[in-house]
DNA sequence: ATGAAAGCGCTAACAC
DNA sequence: GTGTTAGCGCTTTCAT
């Protein structure tokens, strides 16, 4: 019959100690596991403990010692297939040291990356891992540094900025995709992500602020360079953020007079998009038009055909991260590291060879 | 130059009193915008916050006020689409009432998901969403409510224990799905999920664990047992964790005498291993075998054919469940609600119409 | 409107 | 071994 829903107090240690007829301390160190007692006392306080449902307050215990045990983790977009798989990396990765998780979700916002950065620091979090919405404002994040929180950058590195970063090969991700359309006869190739799209085309490569999606357009261009191939940038596109945008996206690419035979998606919910696009536009894969897409997502491999993608190994990532922030924060003085975690293409059934 | 990595003392209201040359709790009600302030010092106080880079210390705060602001959620799977669509919905939610969400994994077992709720109490988390893993052991749970600590259950609901739900119309979904596939001409159907099995076959539905697939169960034995079809339960089929597990249970289910010629699968993963094994079997999907999976995820439409699925509206709930516990939180007394999400079934191309 | 001081539940020196 | 006591950084009476 005992079963109020009202806060009511919780038990403290000096709960704990009185009815274990011993003093607080003698309580707090059976119950906290530090120092020394008899085992006699040990028992008493346990069995007191587990009477009266005794929990600690973790909050009080970190006000103490300084530490919360918990490892901030924000994100781009939780919902992300590449960004859940990630988290897993890292909270195995913590778990495993004895820490735990708290996420929030930037939305690859700069300004709800901010307050979520605040608020983790506010809850006095361990450390950090963040994925930077853009690198190209660092003031936030150099706040990190100097209130004393160790700092990960996760997927994205920002090289001005003193910190670790555990990041894929981008560039050469881009490189060997882009090699291998090309090897396969491919002339006319097109890049597509959902990077926020500046007014108008793509310009100027160096003011992507996306680190990651910026040394897959540099690999990429590079490639067609070296190829001979014209206008590069004309075939960089950008904003293809939801349905809408990437079915306007597609559409605007291939009524184009020199339209790409092979379309490469920067992330798994562009290439998810492209499919569709093409697939409402009556368009066969690889017949008609060839794609690789990033990251090995569920549907990738269901589809006909199944999808070339460029493998990202994003959990061995969060891991790393996850592993790398440890680290730091229980031995403190390391020098920055910048992990760059090696992908591969995995070829399946999307890409034609034409042109023979 | 001024970038040291140590864990600086931080910033504290006393220090920004001093800098203010106002006392402390004029500081700390400038600070927590809480009591009355002249605008004079208000301002002086602001400014010299800023420029000691104040950040409250959000524990401390939480030991005074005893709330944290954080909603505690303890989820089966992260990496499972249904969960990370859900806890978006959670997030949502409490982040429009002022909350931040920290999402525990238990990976569907008993004894992490009690650590994760115990972990949480002890972070002194305002409200607790929870996914029992198992439906008969509320030990922990009822804890919780005696620790005064608002509960709200996701997915699965315990009808023993005194809490609100958000659930799913498990029993209903199934319900429709088998009577649609009945109506499709359909007489051997089998259930497939990926609830660790017992040893041996299912005998009694009643000790499935889990209530979402337990409802599921009955609704489609239910269905089979009203049309007459004989022997429903041996087309039951736990123990598809993983994709060799359930290759072995599709093939013992097709090379049975009367194999069934419709599958039900139990979520999305289970779906996707399906869809796999079929795939590797040589399998033509309506052809061969016809299938219907739960949850509406992303390779569900770009298959060929595209999957007939339920829709469960996993956002919705997760919102709704979020909502249901700052209401719970902010207005304590109030009744305990087990609310149901509708679901519908959306028919793609995955079943075919037989025997006419 | 502002200040002084107590207290949240715990850990950590320091005594005994 | 065990007890005493002083904080951690904040909010919150209670005076002034």
């Amino acid at each position: 019959m005992e079963d109020s829903a009202a806060p009511k107090r919780s038990v403290t240690v000096a709960d704990v100690a009185k009815a274990a007829r011993v003093s607080k301390a003698t309580a707090a160190r059976v119950l906290g596991g530090y120092g020394v007692v008899s085992d006699k006392i040990r028992d008493e306080v346990m069995a007191a403990a587990a009477a009266l449902e005794y929990r600690p307050n973790e909050l009080a215990r970190s006000m103490s010692t300084g530490r919360s045990g918990i490892i901030g983790v924000v994100v781009g977009d939780i919902e992300n297939a590449f960004f859940s798989l990630a988290v897993r990396g890292i909270t195995d990765a913590a778990r495993l040291a004895g820490f735990n998780v708290i996420i929030a979700n930037s939305g690859e916002e700069l300004g709800a990356e901010k307050s979520a950065v605040d608020l983790l620091i506010g809850k006095r979090v361990d450390g950090l891992i963040v994925t930077p919405a853009r690198c190209d404002s660092m003031e936030h994040l150099q706040q990190v540094r100097r209130a004393g929180v160790p700092l990960v950058l996760f997927d994205r590195s920002i090289p001005e900025l003193d910190a670790d970063a555990v990041t894929g090969d981008d560039r050469d991700a881009a490189i060997t995709a882009t090699r291998y359309l090309i090897g396969q006869g491919h002339r006319r190739l097109a890049y597509v992500s959902a990077m926020e799209a500046e007014d108008g085309g793509l310009t100027d490569i160096g003011r992507i602020s996306n680190s990651a999606v910026r040394e897959r357009v540099e690999g990429f261009v590079s490639v067609l360079t070296e190829a001979g191939l014209p206008n590069p940038l004309h075939y960089v596109r950008l904003g293809a953020t939801d349905q809408r945008q990437t079915d306007g996206v597609i559409k605007s690419l291939l009524q184009d007079a020199s339209s790409p035979t092979a379309l490469l998606a920067s992330d798994s919910l562009v290439g998810l998009r492209i499919f569709k696009s093409l697939q409402s536009l009556g368009l066969s894969i690889p017949n008609d038009v060839s794609m690789i897409s990033f990251l090995d997502a569920d549907w990738t491999s269901v589809t006909v055909p199944p999808i070339t993608i460029v493998d990202q190994r994003v959990y061995e990532m969060g891991k790393l991260a996850g592993e790398r922030l440890v680290a730091r924060i229980e031995r403190a003085p390391l020098a920055v590291e910048r992990l760059q975690v090696a992908t591969r293409l995995v070829i399946r059934g999307s890409v034609a060879t034409i042109g023979r």
